[in-house]
DNA sequence: GTTCTAGAAC
DNA sequence: GTTCTAGAAC
């Protein structure tokens, strides 16, 4: 008897061992800054690139150039690196003006590479999918850019949060970003999403 | 970070 | 029965 073999997961192509960390998921973001398709901006300091999943209308990341791991890698006088970063982001926002954006960087991030997300408030996106999507941009794990610089500024380091912290802010109840609706699970929160929108 | 899917929730 | 989410991925 169960000799047929059940509709499972399919076997990796290469087995055995796993990739090398270079190919690691968490290293997605060095690849992105160089594909073309994604870059829409590049210049010595900074790329801003689209996000391979955004999860609005317009996302966009802004990255240094420069190896930065993460907030915790950063030293007081990168803070002027930080405001390039923001003001690139604002510059390319003018383009769009009638967008709202927010601008800010994940507590605890998955991606490897300092990045700033830049995103547009519509939250409107087949990319979104998650509580975790959501409450990564819409709770206090959305550290807001110009917090950030502030901190950096005047502690001379980027306090963030520990790991833990950052979990129960992603498992918080859903909440509309934009009223005081607490939808009882996603599909919910995209439909309702529409109401807040101009299309 | 995403994909996939078992089993919870409805 | 269908929808939805949470957790593994060698």
């Amino acid at each position: 008897m169960a000799t047929s073999t059940p509709t499972k997961r399919a076997a990796p192509s290469s087995n055995s061992q796993r990739p090398a960390k270079k190919g690691h998921w968490s290293q997605g973001l060095l690849e992105s800054m160089n594909d073309p398709n994604l870059i829409v901006e590049s210049d010595e300091r900074i790329v801003i690139i689209k996000d391979k999943y955004p999860k609005a209308r317009y996302h966009f990341l802004a990255i240094p150039k420069i190896n930065v791991p993460n907030l915790k890698a950063l030293k007081r006088e990168q803070s002027e690196l930080l405001r390039y970063m923001q003001d690139q982001c604002h510059l390319l926002a003018s383009k769009y003006p009638h967008v709202e954006f927010r601008y800010g960087y994940h507590a605890i991030p998955s991606m490897s590479q300092l990045h700033l997300h830049m995103i547009s408030q519509d939250f409107d996106s087949p990319c979104l999918k998650t509580k975790r999507h959501w409450n990564s941009f819409n709770t206090k794990y959305f550290l807001d850019s110009a917090d950030v610089i502030r901190c950096l500024e005047e502690r001379g380091m980027v306090v963030t949060m520990t790991p833990i912290a950052g979990e129960k802010l992603l498992d918080l109840p859903l909440k509309c970003h934009k009223c005081i609706y607490s939808p009882q699970n996603m599909p919910k929160l995209k439909q309702h999403l529409y109401k807040h929108s101009n299309n």
